[in-house]
DNA sequence: CTTGACCTTCCACTTGCTGGAACCTTTATA
DNA sequence: TATAAAGGTTCCAGCAAGTGGAAGGTCAAG
């Protein structure tokens, strides 16, 4: 398989999986050509690439849980940890997100927004 | 004022003011030992913008906030609208990440997290 | 007079890609 | 068969918004 069906069936951009390959997490063959000629398993680990940075998890994290995935002997205690601390990290962002949501949407609520330079939302960046 | 001082006072990191300075933020005069040599107007300026980047503006609307709250004839509709602008995006993380969170939470709910290697959330990010 | 707290500049690094240049190979079309 | 389009390759640069650290200058206190 070329790059570009990859691409095309895991989803993620060509750019992308040379990247990933870089970074050691795919390692596919070159024919004569050159060309990278990836295998089934690529494809589904590259897939799982995918899915896992769409749940949030960093690029470290993912090289754990793709390490925990091959390990037939692993503990589920090991992936559950990784994935609460994702959870906990999720947490935490969407808090900061709502308490500037919060301000914010006052603001703009109360922001006339007409053509008079009387502005609450500057009001309240410059209060002293 | 040093730098030492105005970081105290705004908040703000010395590295972070330096940064600033940088990017054109504020210029401080310098004293004859090269020390930066902030006034009350630069100190205001930067806690300004550490409240702008706290509701999560980037450091371009930052720039025409600061533009916008220095300019008396400004229309407040020009600042509303980088505002609205600010919450639509805040908005838009807040919902990936509560999807993130929905699969995510559900996950873990269902791992046992224990020794053995059974594990819904590999199972998850490795279906086909 | 030395110690320690500040200050300076400059460069590298972070995360996770993405864009583009310059070039090669394969495939489709005239 | 010539050529053009569509794929592939490498490498370098850049994004956001700083942060860390090295190497060095300066200032106040003991």
């Amino acid at each position: 398989m070329n790059i570009g069906e990859v691409a095309k069936r895991s989803g993620l951009p060509a750019k992308t999986i040379r990247y990933y390959e870089d970074i050691g997490f795919v390692t596919p063959a070159r024919g004569d050509n050159g060309y990278r000629s990836f295998g089934e398993k690529d494809l589904h680990k590259l897939a799982f690439l995918g899915r896992a940075r769409g749940l949030g998890f960093s690029i470290e994290d993912c090289r754990t849980l793709l390490a925990l995935y091959e390990d037939q002997g692993r503990a589920s205690a090991d992936v559950k940890r990784v994935a609460q601390k994702n959870l906990n990290e999720i947490d935490r962002k969407i808090a900061d997100l709502q308490a500037m949501r919060g301000t914010l949407s006052h603001l703009v609520a109360t922001c006339a927004g007409d053509g008079r330079p009387d502005c609450p939302i500057l009001e309240d960046l410059g209060r002293r």
